[in-house]
DNA sequence: TTTGTGAATGAAAGCGCTTTCATTGTCAAT
DNA sequence: ATTGACAATGAAAGCGCTTTCATTCACAAA
């Protein structure tokens, strides 16, 4: 092991002081073009890497990006990450992830973890943090955008879109259908989930249509497999349910797969409307509807927006709303029944 | 903002010297049991938190554990990540993620930024490293784990499966159910895919049955739809093709899916197999079947062997094969066609 | 009592950078 | 020529820890 180029090793070979390879490379315009070249040069030929943590230390800040996400393995935050790394690759910063496992108080801790570095910024999700962390945020010294919601009580800024919207849209579209008894399955209830079941029932209030004993939810992490049981725990209850709303397009698969099982035809007998959109929806036979959510794009909106804030540019839009799209296919679209 | 507490601050709180607080924190048995307590006490109370930068430039090294894994929203990666995690959340570790986005030039970058850092040990994935990554590697102070593959020449340890032969397997049940011209789908033609295939031909190869026409792949990297696309593909070079063997489960569905679209009967027409063995395969319908790999668990290995290694305790398997099954579904148990 | 030993603690020197402040040199304005 | 302003650079003081080395003290052995 050959021992590490320090800073003042480039200093030496440049005939310099180590300030100013130190402004070389942290404000390169206050140094004179002749001599910037040349301790680049030397740089470049030496091999330096600054050490990270002696630089953290010395400035009293990192290029850390803090990432809090309640999940790894959901899609969904699969698809977020995508977008968020994809826009930082080609910045100076460090993602740093943590995995919150949908506990408030994981996430505390962890906030407290990351903050306890001076990052340069925190992405967190939704905005059911607890109030201790929600303080934290506020106080934090470094830019912070919530995602995944909408809202109008932002620690700073925020990405994401209605819940309560978007589920009260695919609800409304199935009774538009002509739907009369329809169920909503949720898994694994988050903050999210809860929001969507809120717009699912107030849906259904609306049209008159209300009933809390078609509600089948579970703690459990979603999966295809968990959707075709809350169908046969739903159709336990011989409540004559017509359609369904899924919290996500696992269980909207899961439900479809059983249905094929138990030969209940979809759309007429029973109508599937997902969420998220997950691209396998299009070709599942039939094709599932469900509301179409932009993860990748909300992930690079929210890198950006930090970015822009921790650059010192303005954010125009500190609240962004990207909405969503109700992606109707013939899980859905009931050929209406004979009188 | 409330100045950061420091381990000064502890110190003359606790009436002590700083080293004596470091000592509680590093090597707690080095102080006596009464001055131990008191300092957990008072650094309990004032909520003392180290500061990582200033605690890696003292003791040149870190906490961290690099991953270097070629995808984020791959779900096989997401299941090893969880795996890892799930150990490494109960050890002092921190772990560090990035993305090689299937580049060979990128990870060596990648272990340049991780190594400046002196990790305390390096996660990677695969064995096909450049060669000036894997001096890197060789060469690197901190253990080092290979997951996803298994070799017989690893960098230091290794943790993972032979895709030739699980995918050998796989194409073997095929041909023992009677198939005679059994395909080949593959996406994103990265190492480990091709090794499926390679797995795939000479099973063929053994039974007299291999035709390079029966292989159909993209670098495109793998959806349901493209396994839809795929079969589509497949069928139009009228090579009556009865079964597919396909590099993963997303293809699989895919193929599900267009088969059922196309009136192909499945198993009988088409048989199908896939790999990785996700949740939903089991029910769809027909259940298809699968190569099960130990995904979450090959992330467990990985971390726990490495955190062995850090810790000075003996490896006992530095090479470890977690093996593979194949789970036999309905999508390949031909009922064999009249004479 | 004296001595040696080891356990417990403190003093202080860094780790490799950044940044403030002081210094020097250059050039335009007077 | 003199002054002032500013650009370019260096000296040096930390940032908040860890760790080496020295010191103190208690206690067992002689």
């Amino acid at each position: 092991m050959e021992a590490r180029v320090r800073l003042s090793d480039v200093a030496k070979a440049a005939g310099v002081s180590a300030a100013t390879v130190s402004r070389v490379l942290r404000r390169p315009e206050l140094v004179s073009p002749g001599v910037r070249e040349r301790i680049l040069g030397v740089i470049e030929e030496l091999g330096y890497f600054a050490n990270p943590a002696a630089r953290a230390l010395a400035s009293a800040r990192t290029n850390v990006i803090g990432i809090l996400i309640p999940s790894l393995t959901n899609n969904v935050f699969a698809d977020v990450l995508r977008g968020i790394y994809s826009v930082a690759q080609d910045s100076p910063y460090d993602l740093q992830f943590a995995n919150t496992r949908y506990s408030n108080l994981e996430e505390e801790n962890l906030l407290r973890v990351f903050l306890s570095q001076k990052p340069a910024g925190l992405i967190v999700t939704g905005t059911d943090q607890s109030p201790a962390s929600r303080t934290l945020l506020k106080q934090a010294s470094c830019p912070v955008v919530q995602i995944m919601e909408t809202g109008d009580d932002p620690v700073d800024m925020m990405v994401g879109f209605s819940h309560v919207r978007s589920a009260h849209a695919a609800t409304a579209h199935l009774v538009g259908q002509g739907y009369r008894s329809i169920a909503f399955l949720g898994a694994r209830m988050d903050p999210r989930t809860r929001r969507r079941m809120q717009g699912y029932s107030r849906a259904l209030e609306e049209a008159g249509l209300f009933d809390e004993r078609l509600i089948v939810t579970t703690p459990r992490s979603s999966t295809v497999t968990l959707g075709c049981e809350l169908l046969g725990l739903l159709l336990e209850k011989e409540l004559n349910a017509d359609a369904v709303f899924c919290n996500n397009d696992d269980l909207a698969l899961g439900v479809l797969f059983e249905c094929q099982r138990r030969r209940i035809a979809v759309p007429s007998q029973m109508g599937i409307c997902g969420f998220n959109d997950l691209e396998m929806m299009a070709v599942a036979n039939p094709p599932v509807s469900s509301i179409r959510t932009f993860r990748q794009e909300m992930g690079e909106q929210a890198i950006r927006m930090l970015i822009d804030r921790i650059e010192g540019r303005a954010v125009t839009t500190p609240l962004l709303d990207l909405g969503f799209e109700l992606m109707v296919r013939q899980s859905s679209q009931r050929q209406l029944p004979p009188l």
